[in-house]
DNA sequence: CGGCTTTGACCTGCGC
DNA sequence: GCGCAGGTCAAAGCCG
């Protein structure tokens, strides 16, 4: 149940890929400004974007668009943020939010999760629509959000809420990699393979 | 046939 | 109280 509680994802190897496929190479440090773990503090996030609203893909402004892709609108966004900060106080309860923004042309990554669409949504100041997606696993309840970057197209904000209270089918990949290291590769470009149909 | 996507409607919460 | 915007639901359609 809480065996992954440290992250949703637990196979960060897909992301890490999809830095290695698309952007320039960069160094996993650089990376991890990408990442935004445990109760992000979106009020931050509306100040970011909104004083720097140009500052386009650098990872700073990633901030604002794991908030919230149409942030970047002033009242009306901060309106929203608080809204969404306080139902995800209400009714998430602190759990964990991880938001990170990849460049790909792919939407939807495979993390490793099994993952159901279950809206669609047009946000204010962004001419990319937001996806929502649940685990489809039963009884998980992670959601993931999902959406273009208003700044740069190419750049993928995805954000998770929740923590899996299963294992990743990935997993097994995972373990494997570290079983035998010689197949590593094999091993991803198989389910990259799979994940990029 | 089962699972997934699409899409419109509805609900909720906040600012004015 | 009203309007706006985000988030979710659920029915219908599609695809393997």
């Amino acid at each position: 149940m809480d065996c992954l509680d440290e992250d949703p994802n637990p196979n960060p190897n897909h992301f890490v890929e999809k830095y290695i496929v698309d952007p320039p190479p960069m160094d996993f440090d650089e990376l991890s400004n990408y990442l935004m773990l445990d109760e992000y503090d979106f009020s931050r996030d509306h100040q970011d974007s909104s004083s720097s609203q140009s500052v386009g893909s650098s990872s700073q402004n990633f901030a604002g668009g794991a908030g919230s892709g149409g942030s970047s609108g002033g009242a009306a966004s901060r309106n929203n943020m608080q809204v969404r900060r306080n139902r995800l106080n209400k009714v998430e309860g602190g759990n964990h939010r991880v938001a990170f923004r990849t460049k790909s042309e792919l939407e939807v990554m495979d993390d490793g999760f099994k993952w159901r669409k279950y809206g669609k949504k047009s946000v204010k100041n962004s001419p990319n629509p937001r996806n929502y997606y649940k685990c489809s696993n039963g009884g998980c309840n992670v959601k993931k959000r999902v959406e273009r970057d208003r700044d740069d197209a190419s750049y993928v904000i995805t954000t998770y809420e929740g923590v899996h209270n299963h294992e990743s089918p990935s997993v097994v990949y995972y373990n494997q990699m570290h079983a035998d290291p010689n197949n590593i590769w094999t091993l991803r470009a198989s389910s990259q393979s799979s994940a990029s149909s």
